[in-house]
Order: structure tokens, then C-alpha cells, then sequence
DNA sequence: AGGGTCGATACCCTGAAGGTATGGATCGTC
DNA sequence: GACGATCCATACCTTCAGGGTATCGACCCT
């Protein structure tokens, strides 16, 4: 059996999406005669029937469902693997993800202290999909919230959790919280947004949210916002995360040199006090 | 720029190799002409050089070696995608990879208890390798010494480490022993070894070899071996290991039937006291 | 029964992949 | 420094896999 090719890969996602070999044909820009012969003869070389098929009803076999997130993967892998390479023709230039609104002084340390060439920044939402499409080298996101499957790791730093409430709010003038406290207000939403935080703030200002945010962001909020400690939330670990497998050198002496910046910022956090969970 | 075909990953992965345009054309099945023209193609379409060439030498380029590595990954996992779906047939049917040698009654346990429908047990020396490649669902390892990258895990059970010994070895008849008193002997090697238990066994008969195991090994060793607790190692963690992203429920449904097993397991362990680690 | 829908089959055709011959650059050697 | 050897690139030809059109056959719904 000679390998599968892309092409065959992309055809039976389209059926398996579809569930109709005219849609999916009509999708790929081709007949559909041409679509069945190709996923028949998958089929074939694979050994396995990946699709139940009347003429009135498609359905995926338990093979099928198997293949399809298969598929899928590969499919997303093999644009990565492409634009790995193309940023790779400057070896030395990394480009890290970070959540809009979460620059903080640890991320301008980070970049500063790097030994290796140049750098970028990008900021998006989804941090973690753009280490794996191949978009950014390395990530700043957060352990317990972000997916980490296919993903290497290093804690930076840890960030103290402070709830986010109106200045008007009941529970805005108290020293802490507590999670069973917050929880009473119908706008409460415990999971750290995947938002920027800009929209989260705009969004307790109008009293549609109460959240919990890193104290990383609490110096970026407005006075009509109330940070107050929360005292039964462990502290939210900001890591640096980067593609597991990852072969280029660049990766490896920034997160080296990420992790000394990051020790070197603690050293001074409690010589100073600023960033002391006390707050 | 339509998507690159697996051939020309197979292709360059083989220039690659080879770092010769002649060999790696005889190695794939084809003329040199072609090759050289598919790997331009796959170059203009990536936007990317990814050999340096002159008539007298080919050399990866920086963008060419990242890609190397993500096409062999990329080969690889298509190759697992294919034995995942074909097995995926039979969709209760979960193999699982064991160690030679490291079927302690845990594993029996295992089998027996899962509510999913058949099972098979492949015995391997490399169990991560037999979950990537798709040829297992699931495996028993070691965490710490097998390699866990893109694989998800549940630790079952905790092994107390015994060092195998000639039986007429100086510390052979002590009740318990230190890693230092261990690294006396020229022969020891405190890596968990990747060989089946029997040629450990052999070679530690033999006067060859000095090393540490499971207490589940112990009750496997003839009388030839001596086997004495080490006080000064933490216990190994038996943990049962997935692909990460699997898609069958049999698999989760066998993981949370292991972790209640492993959980009866210990507590009649602890009720019995016959697997506690002072033996 | 008849029309509509939808996947499979039959048959044809185009173009991409592969083969052969050869060019052109570079290195070693006498 | 001319010559041969080596090796990748180019030119040109050939084949067949992949795609298109027409149609069949199965199934559902009035």
C-alpha cells in the first residue's frame, strides 16, 4: 500500500463534514464522480470502510469518526510544519503570542533580556493555536486555562487572582473575597475570558461581569473598576509554552533566557514589595 | 498556493537524508530529473529555500532543517492515523502496550476489570513509540524514564524500587540499601533499562549488571537474584498512557476502569500489606 | 406509478509525474 | 591547464492518475 496523499486527506474531511457527496465536491471545486472513485479508492488502500453510504443517507463508521480527527490534525499540522519553515529563514527572529492587554512588565523583561537576534510580538486571543499553526515559536499563557496538548512548558511566574468588580459594587470596597462571595452575583464568570482585557473591563464597567484577572492586569485597569484579592483562588502560573519537537535553537536559548528574566523579576518583586500578593 | 502532497515531503525528506540528490532518487524509486524538479516545485510553492545546492554539495538551510524535522513527524503520524482507523474497526476492541516481563498481576487486574468490550496486549520495548505510531491505544510506562511527549497519562499505582543483585554479592544480604552503596560496583546502572526483564535478570546472574526495579518485578526473579529495597529513590510511577486527541470512548471509558482498579488495588494492598514497600 | 435525489459506474480527456538525453558547473588529476 | 568525473539542472517526450460528462440504479415521497 503506497501512502496517502493530502489531497485524499482534504477529500474524505469534506464527505465526513458534509455527510453529502455533492456539498462536499461542490466545496473542493470538483465533480462529485471523481470524490466518490477517490474516497472509494481510500477506502480501499486503507483496508476500512470509513463511510456507511445508501443513496439517500451518509453516515461515518466508528473507523471513520477515528480517520476524521486524524485527518483534521494532519491536515492543521502540515500548514504549520509550512509556516515554521518559513519563518525559520531568519533563524535567529522568534515571534511570540501574548493576550492583548496582558503586556506587562514581564513581557517588555522578557524581550529585553533575550541573548538571540530579533523578535515579535503578536497579540491574539488564542495563544495556544498559534503555537500550533505555526504562527508564533513560543507563548506567554496561562496553566489551568489555556489547552496545553502538544505543548512544552515553562512557569514564568505566578500571578495572585483579583476579582474584577463595578466601583458601585457591594463587595468593591471589601480588603478580599472570597470565590463563594463572588459567585452570589449572577454576572460572575469564573473562567479566565479568552477575551482581551480591554472588552472584560468595558464589560464590568457596565455591570454585565465579574471576573477574576492575574494581578499582572490590575495596573491596566481604569478607576471605575475595583481589583480586590481573592483569598481562596490559587495563584493563576503564567508560563512560557512553545510546540513540542521544536528543532530550532532560538526556541530553546529564549526560554533559557525567559527563565532567568523571570527569576531575576521575583528577586526583585520581594526586595521591593510591588507585586506582593498582599497587593 | 494548493496544499503540498505527502510524496514531496517523502521527497525531500529523502534529499534531506541524504544530502545527495542521486542516492536519494535510487532510494525512493525514481530518476534524478524528477526528484530535482519536485523538490523546486515544493520550494517555489513554500516560498522557502530549503537546500543549498551547488553541482558539488547539498546542505540544509536553516528553514530546511526545521522542516525536515516536521515532515518526518508529519510521515510519521499519517503512517499512526492509518493503523488508528483501521483497528478502530473493532471500536471496543483496545490493545494495550506492556513491557516484557512487567505483567504483574496490575495488568491482569486491568484486563479483567474493563467493562469495554475485547482487549489484546502487545508486549514491546518501546511502549511511547507504540502509541504514536498507533499500533497500541493504550500503555503501561514509567513516568520519568519513558518519554511523555504527546501523550496523555493517569498514574495508576507507585512502585517501590528494589536493587537486583548476584546472590553472592556484598549487599546482597542487607535488608535496605543507598544509591551510593549501589554505585560502588562498576557494574551499576541506575537507568531503568529498556531490555526485558529476563536479560536483566541474566546479566545480573551473570555478575554483569546491578540495577533497580518495581517491586511488581520482584516476585518474577529466580533465587540467583537477590532483591533489596533502596532507601534513597523514589518510588517509580506506573502510569497508564494515551495518544493525546484520542477519539474513542473505549479508551477513556478503559482509563477511568484502570484508575478504579489501581484505587482497589491499593487499598487491598494497604489491607493486606503484601505489597508495601518494606516488603 | 412517476418524479426527484443521490451515490456509483462507464467512458473520455487533460495534465502532472516520471523517464531519457544532455547541458553546465565544479573539483581532482596528470 | 586540459581532461575526465561528478552531480544538479534543463529540455523534451511519454504515460497514467485524476478530473469531467453522461448515465445508471437505488431509494424516498407524494
Amino acid at each position: 500500500m503506497d501512502r496517502l496523499e493530502t489531497r485524499e486527506l482534504a477529500y474524505f474531511v469534506a464527505v465526513a463534514e458534509e455527510l453529502h457527496f455533492g456539498k462536499a465536491a461542490e466545496r473542493l471545486g470538483i465533480a462529485q464522480p471523481p470524490l466518490s472513485r477517490a474516497i472509494s479508492r481510500l477506502e480501499r488502500r486503507m483496508g476500512v470502510r470509513l463511510l456507511e453510504r445508501t443513496s439517500r443517507r451518509v453516515a461515518l463508521t466508528d473507523a471513520g469518526a477515528v480517520f476524521l480527527g486524524e485527518s483534521r490534525q494532519l491536515l492543521d499540522s502540515l500548514d504549520a510544519a509550512v509556516r515554521r519553515a518559513q519563518r525559520a529563514r531568519q533563524p535567529g527572529r522568534l515571534v511570540m503570542a501574548v493576550r492583548p492587554g496582558s503586556a506587562s512588565g514581564l513581557v517588555a523583561d522578557l524581550v529585553r533580556s533575550a541573548e538571540v537576534g530579533s523578535h515579535d510580538v503578536v497579540f491574539t486571543h488564542d495563544r495556544p493555536a498559534a503555537l500550533r499553526d505555526g504562527r508564533a515559536d513560543v507563548a506567554l499563557l496561562c496553566i489551568g486555562t489555556d489547552d496545553l496538548t502538544g505543548l512544552r512548558t515553562a512557569v514564568l511566574t505566578e500571578e495572585a487572582p483579583y476579582a474584577l468588580l463595578p466601583r458601585d459594587h457591594p463587595l468593591a470596597r471589601r480588603t478580599v473575597v472570597t470565590v463563594a462571595e463572588l459567585a452570589q452575583d449572577a454576572h460572575f464568570d469564573p473562567e479566565c475570558p479568552t477575551v482581551g482585557l480591554d472588552e472584560i473591563v468595558d464589560r464590568v464597567v457596565l455591570g454585565r461581569l465579574v471576573t477574576v484577572v492575574g494581578s499582572g492586569a490590575v495596573e491596566r485597569i481604569p478607576s471605575e473598576v475595583a481589583a480586590v484579592p481573592v483569598s481562596d483562588l490559587l495563584p493563576t502560573r503564567l508560563a512560557l509554552a512553545w510546540p513540542e519537537g521544536a528543532s530550532r535553537p532560538a526556541v530553546t536559548a529564549f526560554v533559557r533566557s525567559a527563565r532567568a528574566a523571570a527569576a531575576r523579576r521575583a528577586l526583585d518583586a520581594k526586595d521591593t514589595g510591588a507585586v506582593a500578593v498582599q497587593g
